[in-house]
DNA sequence: GTAGAATTCAAACGCTCGTTTGAATTCCGG
DNA sequence: CCGGAATTCAAACGAGCGTTTGAATTCTAC
Protein backbone atom coordinates (compact mmCIF):
# COMPACT_ATOMS: atom_id res chain seq x y z
CA UNK A 1 0.00 0.00 0.00
CA UNK A 2 1.40 3.41 -1.01
CA UNK A 3 2.42 5.64 2.14
CA UNK A 4 -0.20 8.76 2.52
CA UNK A 5 2.77 10.63 0.66
CA UNK A 6 6.25 9.59 0.64
CA UNK A 7 8.26 11.80 2.61
CA UNK A 8 11.78 11.42 1.20
CA UNK A 9 12.13 7.75 -0.52
CA UNK A 10 15.39 5.86 -0.25
CA UNK A 11 18.49 6.51 -2.80
CA UNK A 12 17.67 3.88 -4.36
CA UNK A 13 14.43 3.60 -5.05
CA UNK A 14 14.69 7.10 -6.24
CA UNK A 15 16.64 5.97 -9.51
CA UNK A 16 13.22 3.05 -10.19
CA UNK A 17 10.60 5.41 -9.88
CA UNK A 18 12.76 8.28 -11.67
CA UNK A 19 11.33 6.78 -14.91
CA UNK A 20 7.84 7.67 -14.36
CA UNK A 21 8.50 10.67 -12.51
CA UNK A 22 10.55 11.96 -15.30
CA UNK A 23 8.02 10.84 -17.86
CA UNK A 24 5.36 13.09 -15.39
CA UNK A 25 7.46 15.71 -15.83
CA UNK A 26 8.38 16.03 -19.36
CA UNK A 27 4.94 15.95 -20.36
CA UNK A 28 3.64 18.45 -17.89
CA UNK A 29 6.57 20.93 -19.22
CA UNK A 30 4.37 19.99 -22.82
CA UNK A 31 0.81 20.63 -21.90
CA UNK A 32 1.18 23.54 -19.09
CA UNK A 33 3.12 25.00 -21.84
CA UNK A 34 0.13 24.54 -24.19
CA UNK A 35 -2.49 25.04 -22.28
CA UNK A 36 -1.19 26.72 -19.00
CA UNK A 37 -1.67 25.43 -15.59
CA UNK A 38 -5.48 25.95 -14.89
CA UNK A 39 -6.49 24.47 -18.55
CA UNK A 40 -4.12 21.22 -18.28
CA UNK A 41 -6.01 18.55 -16.36
CA UNK A 42 -3.84 15.59 -14.33
CA UNK A 43 -6.19 13.12 -16.71
CA UNK A 44 -5.03 14.36 -20.16
CA UNK A 45 -1.18 14.99 -18.81
CA UNK A 46 -0.70 11.37 -17.53
CA UNK A 47 -2.19 9.67 -20.45
CA UNK A 48 0.14 11.51 -22.61
CA UNK A 49 3.10 10.43 -20.17
CA UNK A 50 1.53 6.82 -20.66
CA UNK A 51 1.09 6.55 -16.98
CA UNK A 52 -1.64 6.16 -14.09
CA UNK A 53 -3.45 9.72 -13.20
CA UNK A 54 -3.06 8.81 -9.70
CA UNK A 55 0.75 8.72 -10.67
CA UNK A 56 1.48 12.71 -10.23
CA UNK A 57 -0.27 12.84 -6.32
CA UNK A 58 1.57 9.69 -5.63
CA UNK A 59 5.65 10.98 -6.64
CA UNK A 60 4.28 14.82 -6.62
CA UNK A 61 1.50 15.40 -4.29
CA UNK A 62 -0.60 17.75 -5.76
CA UNK A 63 -0.93 19.21 -9.23
CA UNK A 64 0.54 22.79 -7.99
CA UNK A 65 4.07 20.95 -6.48
CA UNK A 66 3.96 19.13 -9.95
CA UNK A 67 4.05 22.69 -11.07
CA UNK A 68 7.08 24.33 -9.24
CA UNK A 69 8.80 20.39 -10.17
CA UNK A 70 8.85 21.52 -13.36
CA UNK A 71 9.94 24.83 -12.96
CA UNK A 72 12.20 23.81 -10.64
CA UNK A 73 14.24 21.23 -12.47
CA UNK A 74 15.08 23.61 -14.91
CA UNK A 75 15.13 26.88 -13.94
CA UNK A 76 17.51 26.00 -11.02
CA UNK A 77 20.53 25.52 -12.93
CA UNK A 78 19.68 28.10 -15.59
CA UNK A 79 19.60 30.27 -12.89
CA UNK A 80 23.03 29.03 -11.26
CA UNK A 81 24.79 29.01 -14.45
CA UNK A 82 23.43 32.94 -15.04
CA UNK A 83 25.09 33.69 -11.63
CA UNK A 84 28.34 31.82 -12.50
CA UNK A 85 28.82 33.27 -15.57
CA UNK A 86 28.09 37.19 -14.08
CA UNK A 87 30.84 36.42 -10.99
CA UNK A 88 33.12 35.02 -13.66
CA UNK A 89 33.18 38.30 -15.98
CA UNK A 90 33.35 40.29 -12.71
CA UNK A 91 36.61 38.07 -11.64
CA UNK A 92 37.98 38.56 -15.41
CA UNK A 93 37.71 42.28 -15.50
CA UNK A 94 39.46 42.49 -12.79
CA UNK A 95 38.32 45.65 -10.58
CA UNK A 96 36.69 47.43 -13.65
CA UNK A 97 32.88 47.75 -14.27
CA UNK A 98 31.12 45.53 -16.74
CA UNK A 99 29.63 46.95 -19.37
CA UNK A 100 25.96 46.85 -19.95
CA UNK A 101 26.39 44.05 -23.27
CA UNK A 102 28.46 41.51 -20.97
CA UNK A 103 25.87 42.22 -17.98
CA UNK A 104 22.74 41.54 -20.45
CA UNK A 105 24.83 38.41 -22.21
CA UNK A 106 25.22 36.86 -18.81
CA UNK A 107 21.40 37.11 -18.70
CA UNK A 108 20.88 35.99 -21.84
CA UNK A 109 23.20 33.36 -22.72
CA UNK A 110 22.48 30.81 -20.13
CA UNK A 111 18.80 31.09 -21.29
CA UNK A 112 19.99 30.72 -25.07
CA UNK A 113 21.91 27.44 -24.19
CA UNK A 114 18.68 26.38 -22.08
CA UNK A 115 16.95 26.98 -25.68
CA UNK A 116 19.45 24.94 -27.61
CA UNK A 117 19.60 22.39 -25.58
CA UNK A 118 16.68 19.34 -26.33
CA UNK A 119 17.68 17.59 -23.15
CA UNK A 120 17.06 19.92 -20.62
CA UNK A 121 13.60 21.05 -22.30
CA UNK A 122 14.77 23.24 -25.37
CA UNK A 123 12.77 25.79 -26.17
CA UNK A 124 9.23 23.85 -24.92
CA UNK A 125 10.59 25.66 -21.52
CA UNK A 126 11.19 28.75 -22.00
CA UNK A 127 8.09 29.05 -23.58
CA UNK A 128 6.55 27.92 -20.20
CA UNK A 129 8.71 30.08 -18.43
CA UNK A 130 7.24 32.91 -20.06
CA UNK A 131 3.91 32.24 -20.00
CA UNK A 132 4.41 31.21 -15.74
CA UNK A 133 5.41 34.91 -15.94
CA UNK A 134 1.78 35.81 -16.84
CA UNK A 135 -0.38 33.75 -14.69
CA UNK A 136 -1.91 34.69 -11.94
CA UNK A 137 -2.25 31.99 -10.01
CA UNK A 138 -0.55 33.38 -6.38
CA UNK A 139 1.56 30.17 -5.70
CA UNK A 140 3.03 30.48 -9.43
CA UNK A 141 3.86 34.42 -8.44
CA UNK A 142 5.10 33.58 -5.17
CA UNK A 143 7.15 30.64 -6.33
CA UNK A 144 8.88 32.64 -9.38
CA UNK A 145 9.52 35.53 -6.95
CA UNK A 146 11.27 33.09 -4.53
CA UNK A 147 13.27 31.27 -7.74
CA UNK A 148 14.59 34.75 -9.42
CA UNK A 149 14.97 36.81 -6.15
CA UNK A 150 18.97 35.30 -5.81
CA UNK A 151 19.74 35.85 -9.14
CA UNK A 152 18.10 38.97 -9.94
CA UNK A 153 19.17 40.97 -6.70
CA UNK A 154 23.34 39.99 -8.55
CA UNK A 155 22.23 41.34 -11.53
CA UNK A 156 20.86 44.35 -10.10
CA UNK A 157 23.86 45.36 -8.49
CA UNK A 158 25.59 45.06 -11.50
CA UNK A 159 23.93 47.13 -13.70
CA UNK A 160 23.83 49.56 -10.59
CA UNK A 161 27.79 50.25 -11.79
CA UNK A 162 27.40 49.93 -15.41
CA UNK A 163 24.76 52.91 -15.29
CA UNK A 164 25.41 55.33 -12.87
CA UNK A 165 22.90 57.53 -14.59
CA UNK A 166 20.35 55.76 -13.14
CA UNK A 167 19.06 55.66 -9.53
CA UNK A 168 18.31 52.63 -7.60
CA UNK A 169 14.31 53.04 -8.12
CA UNK A 170 15.12 54.05 -12.03
CA UNK A 171 17.23 50.41 -12.34
CA UNK A 172 14.07 48.50 -10.93
CA UNK A 173 11.62 50.01 -13.03
CA UNK A 174 13.95 49.46 -16.67
CA UNK A 175 14.91 45.59 -15.24
CA UNK A 176 11.23 45.09 -15.23
CA UNK A 177 10.64 46.36 -19.01
CA UNK A 178 13.68 44.01 -19.80
CA UNK A 179 12.30 41.45 -17.93
CA UNK A 180 8.46 42.05 -19.72
CA UNK A 181 10.02 42.30 -23.32
CA UNK A 182 12.20 39.14 -22.84
CA UNK A 183 9.71 36.90 -21.09
CA UNK A 184 7.13 37.99 -23.76
CA UNK A 185 9.57 37.02 -26.50
CA UNK A 186 10.33 33.49 -24.67
CA UNK A 187 7.13 32.90 -24.52
CA UNK A 188 6.89 33.24 -28.36
CA UNK A 189 3.30 34.74 -28.08
CA UNK A 190 2.64 34.83 -31.05
CA UNK A 191 -1.00 36.25 -30.76
CA UNK A 192 0.20 38.87 -32.71
CA UNK A 193 0.61 37.16 -35.84
CA UNK A 194 0.06 41.19 -36.55
CA UNK A 195 3.78 41.09 -36.83
CA UNK A 196 2.95 38.11 -39.31
CA UNK A 197 5.42 38.11 -42.37
CA UNK A 198 8.19 36.94 -40.09
CA UNK A 199 10.20 34.70 -41.97
CA UNK A 200 9.85 31.01 -41.03
CA UNK A 201 13.43 30.99 -40.91
CA UNK A 202 13.52 33.58 -38.23
CA UNK A 203 10.74 32.25 -36.28
CA UNK A 204 12.70 29.21 -34.60
CA UNK A 205 16.31 30.44 -34.49
CA UNK A 206 16.91 31.77 -30.94
CA UNK A 207 19.94 33.08 -31.92
CA UNK A 208 19.29 35.31 -34.07
CA UNK A 209 16.22 36.19 -32.07
CA UNK A 210 18.38 37.24 -28.98
CA UNK A 211 20.72 38.90 -31.62
CA UNK A 212 17.76 41.23 -32.17
CA UNK A 213 17.10 41.65 -28.30
CA UNK A 214 20.09 42.93 -27.42
CA UNK A 215 20.79 45.41 -28.82
CA UNK A 216 17.05 46.65 -28.34
CA UNK A 217 17.84 46.30 -24.66
CA UNK A 218 21.01 47.46 -24.03
CA UNK A 219 20.34 50.86 -25.92
CA UNK A 220 16.59 50.76 -23.43
CA UNK A 221 18.91 49.89 -20.44
CA UNK A 222 21.20 52.71 -21.34
CA UNK A 223 18.77 55.39 -22.19
CA UNK A 224 19.12 58.66 -20.14
CA UNK A 225 16.13 58.88 -17.90
CA UNK A 226 12.72 61.39 -19.10
CA UNK A 227 14.27 64.65 -18.28
CA UNK A 228 11.98 66.43 -15.42
CA UNK A 229 11.09 69.78 -18.20
CA UNK A 230 10.16 67.08 -20.82
CA UNK A 231 7.34 64.93 -18.83
CA UNK A 232 4.71 67.82 -19.49
CA UNK A 233 4.99 67.57 -22.80
CA UNK A 234 4.66 64.25 -22.99
CA UNK A 235 1.03 63.79 -21.67
CA UNK A 236 -0.56 66.72 -23.78
CA UNK A 237 1.04 65.21 -26.49
CA UNK A 238 2.81 67.94 -28.06
CA UNK B 1 -39.79 31.46 -21.98
CA UNK B 2 -36.44 32.84 -23.02
CA UNK B 3 -35.47 32.56 -26.65
CA UNK B 4 -32.59 30.16 -27.59
CA UNK B 5 -30.38 33.57 -27.95
CA UNK B 6 -31.54 36.23 -28.84
CA UNK B 7 -29.97 37.51 -31.81
CA UNK B 8 -30.53 41.10 -31.31
CA UNK B 9 -32.83 42.55 -28.82
CA UNK B 10 -35.23 45.55 -29.64
CA UNK B 11 -33.72 49.11 -29.01
CA UNK B 12 -35.49 49.75 -25.55
CA UNK B 13 -35.05 46.59 -24.41
CA UNK B 14 -31.54 46.83 -24.15
CA UNK B 15 -31.97 49.80 -21.86
CA UNK B 16 -34.12 47.55 -20.06
CA UNK B 17 -31.22 44.77 -19.87
CA UNK B 18 -28.35 47.60 -19.77
CA UNK B 19 -28.61 47.58 -16.04
CA UNK B 20 -27.70 43.67 -15.43
CA UNK B 21 -25.54 43.63 -18.46
CA UNK B 22 -23.27 46.16 -17.37
CA UNK B 23 -23.61 44.84 -14.03
CA UNK B 24 -21.93 41.41 -15.57
CA UNK B 25 -19.40 42.85 -17.65
CA UNK B 26 -18.03 44.80 -14.32
CA UNK B 27 -17.63 42.11 -12.21
CA UNK B 28 -16.41 39.91 -14.84
CA UNK B 29 -13.91 42.31 -15.84
CA UNK B 30 -12.69 42.10 -12.30
CA UNK B 31 -12.75 38.84 -12.27
CA UNK B 32 -10.97 38.00 -15.11
CA UNK B 33 -8.37 40.41 -14.40
CA UNK B 34 -7.52 38.66 -10.78
CA UNK B 35 -7.89 34.95 -11.62
CA UNK B 36 -7.47 34.77 -15.22
CA UNK B 37 -10.18 33.42 -17.61
CA UNK B 38 -10.03 29.84 -16.99
CA UNK B 39 -9.95 29.93 -13.07
CA UNK B 40 -12.96 32.18 -13.09
CA UNK B 41 -16.14 30.67 -12.92
CA UNK B 42 -19.11 31.70 -13.47
CA UNK B 43 -20.95 30.80 -10.10
CA UNK B 44 -18.57 33.27 -8.52
CA UNK B 45 -18.61 35.92 -11.17
CA UNK B 46 -22.89 35.92 -11.30
CA UNK B 47 -22.90 36.21 -7.45
CA UNK B 48 -20.58 39.31 -7.54
CA UNK B 49 -22.74 40.84 -9.99
CA UNK B 50 -25.78 39.96 -8.04
CA UNK B 51 -27.28 38.36 -10.97
CA UNK B 52 -28.51 35.25 -11.52
CA UNK B 53 -26.33 32.75 -12.83
CA UNK B 54 -28.12 32.01 -15.92
CA UNK B 55 -27.79 35.64 -17.07
CA UNK B 56 -24.39 35.18 -18.47
CA UNK B 57 -25.43 32.43 -21.06
CA UNK B 58 -28.74 34.34 -21.79
CA UNK B 59 -26.90 37.95 -22.26
CA UNK B 60 -23.89 36.83 -23.65
CA UNK B 61 -24.32 32.90 -25.02
CA UNK B 62 -21.32 31.25 -23.44
CA UNK B 63 -18.17 32.44 -20.60
CA UNK B 64 -15.88 32.82 -23.99
CA UNK B 65 -18.15 35.28 -25.33
CA UNK B 66 -18.30 37.21 -22.21
CA UNK B 67 -14.82 37.71 -22.35
CA UNK B 68 -14.52 38.85 -25.62
CA UNK B 69 -17.50 41.13 -24.83
CA UNK B 70 -15.25 42.48 -21.83
CA UNK B 71 -12.42 42.99 -24.10
CA UNK B 72 -14.09 44.81 -26.85
CA UNK B 73 -15.91 47.41 -24.85
CA UNK B 74 -12.95 49.08 -23.80
CA UNK B 75 -10.12 48.07 -26.32
CA UNK B 76 -12.49 49.16 -29.64
CA UNK B 77 -12.49 52.62 -28.34
CA UNK B 78 -8.97 52.77 -27.12
CA UNK B 79 -7.75 51.94 -30.79
CA UNK B 80 -9.97 53.78 -32.51
CA UNK B 81 -8.21 56.75 -30.11
CA UNK B 82 -5.06 55.44 -30.55
CA UNK B 83 -5.47 55.31 -34.63
CA UNK B 84 -7.32 59.27 -34.71
CA UNK B 85 -4.29 60.35 -32.46
CA UNK B 86 -1.88 58.93 -34.91
CA UNK B 87 -3.44 60.74 -37.72
CA UNK B 88 -3.72 63.40 -36.38
CA UNK B 89 -0.42 64.34 -35.64
CA UNK B 90 0.37 63.04 -39.19
CA UNK B 91 -1.84 66.03 -40.62
CA UNK B 92 -0.27 68.49 -38.32
CA UNK B 93 3.06 66.91 -39.63
CA UNK B 94 2.55 68.27 -42.99
CA UNK B 95 4.04 66.21 -45.50
CA UNK B 96 7.15 65.82 -42.57
CA UNK B 97 8.30 62.66 -41.09
CA UNK B 98 6.83 62.18 -37.68
CA UNK B 99 9.56 61.19 -34.40
CA UNK B 100 9.65 57.93 -33.00
CA UNK B 101 8.47 59.67 -29.79
CA UNK B 102 5.77 61.39 -31.19
CA UNK B 103 4.47 57.67 -32.33
CA UNK B 104 4.95 55.56 -29.42
CA UNK B 105 2.98 59.02 -27.13
CA UNK B 106 0.31 58.40 -30.05
CA UNK B 107 0.23 54.68 -28.65
CA UNK B 108 1.03 55.04 -24.97
CA UNK B 109 -1.16 58.36 -24.38
CA UNK B 110 -4.71 56.47 -25.49
CA UNK B 111 -3.98 53.65 -22.88
CA UNK B 112 -3.09 56.14 -19.99
CA UNK B 113 -6.01 57.81 -20.79
CA UNK B 114 -8.07 54.66 -20.37
CA UNK B 115 -5.85 53.72 -17.34
CA UNK B 116 -7.10 57.10 -15.47
CA UNK B 117 -11.05 56.88 -16.06
CA UNK B 118 -11.99 54.75 -13.45
CA UNK B 119 -15.65 55.11 -15.90
CA UNK B 120 -13.71 52.94 -18.75
CA UNK B 121 -12.09 50.20 -16.83
CA UNK B 122 -8.90 52.01 -15.36
CA UNK B 123 -6.23 50.16 -14.29
CA UNK B 124 -8.07 46.87 -14.30
CA UNK B 125 -8.53 46.56 -17.29
CA UNK B 126 -5.42 47.45 -18.30
CA UNK B 127 -4.36 44.92 -16.61
CA UNK B 128 -6.75 42.36 -17.81
CA UNK B 129 -5.45 42.99 -20.84
CA UNK B 130 -1.65 42.21 -20.10
CA UNK B 131 -2.85 39.08 -18.93
CA UNK B 132 -5.14 38.20 -22.16
CA UNK B 133 -1.86 39.11 -23.93
CA UNK B 134 -0.14 35.93 -22.34
CA UNK B 135 -3.11 33.79 -22.26
CA UNK B 136 -2.62 30.33 -23.99
CA UNK B 137 -5.98 29.80 -24.76
CA UNK B 138 -6.60 30.08 -28.69
CA UNK B 139 -10.01 32.07 -29.20
CA UNK B 140 -8.26 34.52 -26.86
CA UNK B 141 -5.35 34.74 -29.24
CA UNK B 142 -7.28 34.62 -32.05
CA UNK B 143 -9.78 37.61 -30.50
CA UNK B 144 -6.22 39.44 -29.76
CA UNK B 145 -5.24 39.59 -33.46
CA UNK B 146 -8.24 40.52 -34.81
CA UNK B 147 -8.62 43.33 -32.45
CA UNK B 148 -5.15 44.83 -33.10
CA UNK B 149 -4.43 44.04 -36.58
CA UNK B 150 -5.99 47.01 -38.23
CA UNK B 151 -3.97 49.65 -35.39
CA UNK B 152 -0.47 47.94 -35.28
CA UNK B 153 -0.40 47.97 -39.32
CA UNK B 154 -0.86 51.56 -39.00
CA UNK B 155 1.32 52.06 -36.57
CA UNK B 156 4.19 49.86 -38.14
CA UNK B 157 4.30 52.34 -40.60
CA UNK B 158 4.67 55.21 -39.13
CA UNK B 159 7.42 54.03 -37.82
CA UNK B 160 9.24 52.55 -40.68
CA UNK B 161 8.56 55.91 -41.77
CA UNK B 162 10.48 56.94 -38.74
CA UNK B 163 13.40 54.72 -38.26
CA UNK B 164 14.96 53.88 -42.04
CA UNK B 165 17.58 52.26 -40.31
CA UNK B 166 15.75 49.21 -39.88
CA UNK B 167 14.68 46.65 -42.40
CA UNK B 168 10.81 45.58 -41.93
CA UNK B 169 11.80 42.17 -40.49
CA UNK B 170 13.92 44.29 -37.72
CA UNK B 171 11.37 46.56 -37.28
CA UNK B 172 8.68 43.71 -36.59
CA UNK B 173 10.67 42.59 -34.03
CA UNK B 174 11.18 45.73 -32.49
CA UNK B 175 7.37 45.86 -32.08
CA UNK B 176 6.89 42.69 -30.50
CA UNK B 177 9.75 44.08 -28.05
CA UNK B 178 7.70 46.99 -27.11
CA UNK B 179 4.65 45.09 -26.92
CA UNK B 180 6.28 42.82 -24.82
CA UNK B 181 7.61 45.63 -22.11
CA UNK B 182 4.18 47.31 -22.51
CA UNK B 183 1.79 44.57 -22.06
CA UNK B 184 4.47 43.00 -18.64
CA UNK B 185 4.08 46.52 -17.37
CA UNK B 186 0.83 47.22 -17.87
CA UNK B 187 -0.11 43.89 -16.27
CA UNK B 188 1.59 45.14 -13.04
CA UNK B 189 2.96 42.13 -13.13
CA UNK B 190 4.60 42.37 -9.25
CA UNK B 191 4.97 38.66 -9.91
CA UNK B 192 8.62 39.67 -9.41
CA UNK B 193 8.48 41.32 -6.05
CA UNK B 194 12.08 41.47 -6.70
CA UNK B 195 11.88 44.53 -7.53
CA UNK B 196 10.43 44.90 -4.26
CA UNK B 197 11.13 48.40 -3.10
CA UNK B 198 9.42 50.84 -5.65
CA UNK B 199 7.85 52.55 -3.88
CA UNK B 200 3.94 52.72 -3.30
CA UNK B 201 3.49 56.35 -4.29
CA UNK B 202 5.11 55.02 -7.34
CA UNK B 203 2.77 52.35 -7.99
CA UNK B 204 0.48 53.29 -8.92
CA UNK B 205 0.86 56.25 -10.72
CA UNK B 206 0.53 55.79 -14.05
CA UNK B 207 1.83 58.53 -15.59
CA UNK B 208 4.99 58.58 -13.72
CA UNK B 209 5.19 55.01 -14.78
CA UNK B 210 4.64 55.44 -18.64
CA UNK B 211 7.11 58.13 -18.33
CA UNK B 212 9.58 55.50 -17.37
CA UNK B 213 8.72 53.50 -19.84
CA UNK B 214 8.81 55.79 -22.84
CA UNK B 215 12.63 56.47 -22.73
CA UNK B 216 13.68 52.86 -22.40
CA UNK B 217 11.06 52.51 -25.47
CA UNK B 218 12.43 54.81 -27.46
CA UNK B 219 15.78 54.00 -27.20
CA UNK B 220 15.24 50.48 -27.79
CA UNK B 221 13.51 51.17 -31.09
CA UNK B 222 16.35 53.58 -32.60
CA UNK B 223 19.11 51.67 -31.66
CA UNK B 224 21.32 50.12 -34.44
CA UNK B 225 20.90 46.74 -35.50
CA UNK B 226 23.44 44.02 -34.51
CA UNK B 227 26.08 44.54 -37.00
CA UNK B 228 26.94 41.20 -38.28
CA UNK B 229 30.41 40.87 -37.31
CA UNK B 230 29.66 41.55 -33.59
CA UNK B 231 27.29 38.49 -33.77
CA UNK B 232 29.42 35.91 -33.43
CA UNK B 233 31.13 37.55 -30.03
CA UNK B 234 27.74 37.93 -27.98
CA UNK B 235 27.22 34.16 -27.94
CA UNK B 236 31.08 33.53 -27.22
CA UNK B 237 30.27 35.82 -24.29
CA UNK B 238 33.51 37.47 -25.06
C1' DG C 1 -55.97 45.63 -19.25
C1' DT C 2 -54.20 42.37 -21.92
C1' DA C 3 -51.25 39.82 -25.22
C1' DG C 4 -46.72 38.85 -26.33
C1' DA C 5 -42.06 39.44 -25.84
C1' DA C 6 -38.08 39.97 -22.84
C1' DT C 7 -35.98 38.78 -18.75
C1' DT C 8 -35.23 36.48 -14.36
C1' DC C 9 -35.05 32.51 -11.66
C1' DA C 10 -34.36 27.91 -9.25
C1' DA C 11 -33.26 23.62 -10.51
C1' DA C 12 -31.15 20.26 -12.80
C1' DC C 13 -28.10 17.92 -16.46
C1' DG C 14 -24.07 15.94 -17.87
C1' DC C 15 -19.46 16.21 -17.53
C1' DT C 16 -14.67 16.84 -15.93
C1' DC C 17 -11.84 17.85 -12.40
C1' DG C 18 -8.08 16.78 -8.52
C1' DT C 19 -7.65 13.61 -5.17
C1' DT C 20 -8.11 9.29 -2.38
C1' DT C 21 -8.47 4.47 -1.60
C1' DG C 22 -7.07 -0.20 -1.04
C1' DA C 23 -5.86 -4.06 -3.48
C1' DA C 24 -2.46 -5.91 -6.90
C1' DT C 25 2.01 -5.87 -8.49
C1' DT C 26 6.93 -4.98 -8.72
C1' DC C 27 11.23 -4.35 -6.68
C1' DC C 28 15.20 -5.59 -3.91
C1' DG C 29 18.23 -6.45 0.20
C1' DG C 30 19.32 -10.26 3.18
C1' DC D 1 13.39 -16.93 -2.40
C1' DC D 2 11.17 -14.52 0.87
C1' DG D 3 9.34 -10.41 3.30
C1' DG D 4 8.50 -5.75 3.49
C1' DA D 5 8.65 -1.53 1.17
C1' DA D 6 7.82 1.00 -3.09
C1' DT D 7 5.07 1.55 -6.87
C1' DT D 8 1.22 0.85 -10.04
C1' DC D 9 -3.46 0.36 -10.91
C1' DA D 10 -8.68 0.55 -11.54
C1' DA D 11 -12.22 2.50 -9.35
C1' DA D 12 -14.60 5.65 -6.99
C1' DC D 13 -15.54 10.14 -4.33
C1' DG D 14 -17.21 14.58 -3.86
C1' DA D 15 -17.18 18.87 -5.66
C1' DG D 16 -17.41 22.36 -9.12
C1' DC D 17 -17.94 23.46 -13.74
C1' DG D 18 -20.62 25.64 -18.08
C1' DT D 19 -24.84 25.19 -19.87
C1' DT D 20 -29.92 24.19 -20.50
C1' DT D 21 -34.60 24.06 -19.22
C1' DG D 22 -39.18 25.60 -18.44
C1' DA D 23 -41.87 28.00 -15.41
C1' DA D 24 -42.47 32.58 -13.11
C1' DT D 25 -42.06 37.30 -13.51
C1' DT D 26 -41.51 41.85 -15.52
C1' DC D 27 -41.82 44.93 -19.16
C1' DT D 28 -44.05 47.31 -23.02
C1' DA D 29 -46.79 48.36 -27.01
C1' DC D 30 -51.48 48.61 -28.22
Amino acid sequence: MAASRPARKSVLTDAASADTKTRILDAAEAQFMEHGFEATSLRGLTSAAGVNLAAVNYHFGSKEELFQAVLTRRLDPMNQERIELLERLEREAGGRALSVEKILFAMLIPALRLARDERRGGKNFLKLLGRAYADPAPFIRHFLSAQYSGMIGRYKEAFLVALPHLGRQELTWRLHFVMGALSYTLAGTDALKLFAQVAAADKHDDELLLQRLAPFLVAGLKAPPLAESRKLELVSGG
